[in-house]
Formats: structure tokens, sequence, C-alpha cells
DNA sequence: TTTATAGTTTAGAATCATTCTAATAATCTA
DNA sequence: TAGATTATTAGAATGATTCTAAACTATAAA
């Protein structure tokens, strides 16, 4: 059994043909920034037949399965990453790509006092990038 | 003459009935955080004849003056902040509101080398809060 | 191995924030 | 005040994402 599908199982999600190609992709390399066009354009090159709603489907769902990690980088778009450490990224407008920062490579000093009920959930951080001249 | 005409005139702005209205609004208050929606619905409970339209003609207007700093917050909407400080936000989704923290609370200790030809242009740090249970 | 069921995929419609269009209105300058 | 310029507007367009409900596929049970 190829490991796509032993992972598929193993979260209880149907191995697919296009799941199966979606994860092949996202385990090909080791850290991969990713939303749900290019992915779509990826496996249209690769000639799977996959619609741009189930692409949309899988990625959430293997969010929801902490499988990958879900974020927006300014009003753009959705992206999907297959680095779960906390961490956080230079976006490259220009060229429409992310690059990751380490988490230790950040120190949130202090902060205002949290209102009253409420805790800290995630943290965005996006160090936008721009050209030179 | 009113203040907020007198800011509109330095800026080579037609100082029109929206415009005044936004700009009162704006002034009102030290520190506000708005986005289209919110401000349209202000508006219209204070019986300015407004179009959405004009309410995003009027902000963009006022960000490129350098008035107003426009960013968004996760997906979901474009904000507009009269702190023009370097800072960052809480943002509390439950509540749909933003909270300041001081650029001087967060520290950024070091980070991955920026591609060259690139320079660092924004940084956007927003801590997302989530109710304590 | 068939069958029933539960889970998946799909095309296309719907949504929602934002921008565009091009017609009308207001403001300004001479 | 006329003519030129700039603003406002309603409604259409856009683009990423989600929804819908019909068609399909995988699975478990018989």
């Amino acid at each position: 059994m190829s490991n796509s599908k032993k992972i598929l199982l193993k979260n209880n999600l149907r191995p697919t043909t296009q799941r199966i190609a979606i994860i092949n992709y996202i385990l090909q390399k080791h850290k991969v920034h990713i939303t749900a066009a290019k992915l779509m354009t990826h496996l249209k090159n690769k000639n799977i037949n996959i619609s741009l709603a189930t692409v949309y489907n899988n990625l959430n769902e293997l969010a929801d399965k902490g499988i990958l990690k879900k974020f927006f980088v300014n009003n753009d778009k959705m992206w999907f990453d297959t680095n779960l450490q906390d961490h956080y990224h230079f976006y490259d407008s220009e060229r429409d790509e992310l690059i990751d920062i380490d988490k230790n490579e950040i120190a949130i000093s202090k902060h205002p006092e949290i209102p009253s009920g409420k805790i800290k959930d995630s943290i965005n951080i996006i160090i936008n990038l721009k050209n030179k001249d």
C-alpha cells in the first residue's frame, strides 16, 4: 500500500484518485506552500482530473485533520503549509511566494493585557518584501 | 472653516458632504479601527447619504494620502486605522474588533536572509484571540 | 461478488468584499 | 455664471471561496 494511501486511511479519509494525487504532491517536497489554484495547475499538468471544489474540499479537510496549516496572506489568498511548526513568513508579492521564518527568530517581548475571557489563539506574522529599487 | 474641511483642502480633496462626514468620524476618536461596512452603518445612522462605493473610494484615497493606514486581517476584510505609528494588532473575531499592540512590544530578533534584490516592506502581525473556555 | 450505504466528486450557482463603469451631480476657477 | 474638473452613485463585474444537489465511488455486510 502506498504511503499516501496509508496516511489517508489513518485519517479516515477514503483514498480516492484525487486525494492520493494531492498527498503525493504534498509529500514530495519537505516543505510546501500552496494555494488551491497552484495545486490545481500542478495536478492538471500531471493529467489528473480534479475540480477546483475538490481541491478546496481536500485542502480544508487536511487542514482540519492537522496535516496542513491554513492561513491567509494579506487579502489575497488562502495558503496551505506542510510545515506544522509554529512559524512565520516572508511574502514576495512579485513572485507570489512564501519563505519560512522560524518561530525562534521572532521574540514577542510583552504585549497589552488581553481582554478578560480571551486567550491567544494563533499568531500571524508576515514580512512583506518589495524590490530594492 | 471646519477642521475637517481644512484637512481635506490641505490634501487636495474637495470637501464634499460625504468626505466631511468621514473625516468627522475619524477625527472624533483618537484611534479608530474601521471597515468600509462599519463606517457605512455609522454614517447611515447619522442620516448621511453615501454609497458603499464612495466609502471605499474615500477610505482608499485617505490611505493613499497617508491619513489612514490600510491593512487586512486574515481573509476577512480591509481595515483602516487612524494610528499611523508602526504597530500591530490583537484581533477578537467574536467581536470583530482590533486592539493595538505597540511596535516596541514585539522584537524581531533576526530572520533568514532576504532574497537578493528584495527589501522589507511592511510587517503584519496579528494575534488572534479566542474565548478562554 | 453483489448490494446498500456512506462518503466523494463535480459543474455550476451562490456569496461576499471590493472594484469598476459610465452616467449624473457637485465643486471650483476664471 | 460657464466650463472644466472632480465626486458620487447604482448597479454590474470580479475573483476567491463555498454551497448545492446530482452523479459517482469505495467500503462493509451479506
